[in-house]
DNA sequence: CGTATGACGTGCA
DNA sequence: GTGCACGCCATAC
């Protein structure tokens, strides 16, 4: 059980699934919750490599308010966030 | 092991 | 308000 190694990865998946419906949190804010509120930019990096459903990654937008990106397309992430109301 | 990359953030012109 | 450059950290190759 490796759980120690790849902590930080799974651990920004674990906070990005936790995160409700309607709710967005910045790339920062996932960093801050994974345990590394400097590592925003590796976040941004495991959730771009990250393609597993379960994750709700469209909820994680820039900190300036931005969308910032979507591994499935910006559309499609601008899409859900409409209808999940939380834009 | 070292290099390159990136869905970022902030500062400055 | 806009654009450019630097920094910063984990992952992938």
């Amino acid at each position: 059980m490796g759980f120690l190694k790849e902590n930080f990865k799974e651990k920004v998946l674990a906070v990005v699934k936790k995160i409700p419906r309607g709710k967005v949190l910045s790339y920062k804010e996932v960093a801050k919750l994974a345990g590394k509120p400097k590592a925003f930019r590796a976040a941004g990096n495991i959730l771009n490599k990250n393609f597993d459903v379960s994750v709700p990654c469209h909820r994680v937008i820039r900190s300036d308010g931005e969308m910032g990106g979507y591994n499935r397309g910006v559309e499609k992430k601008l899409r859900l966030l409409k209808k999940e109301k939380a834009i």
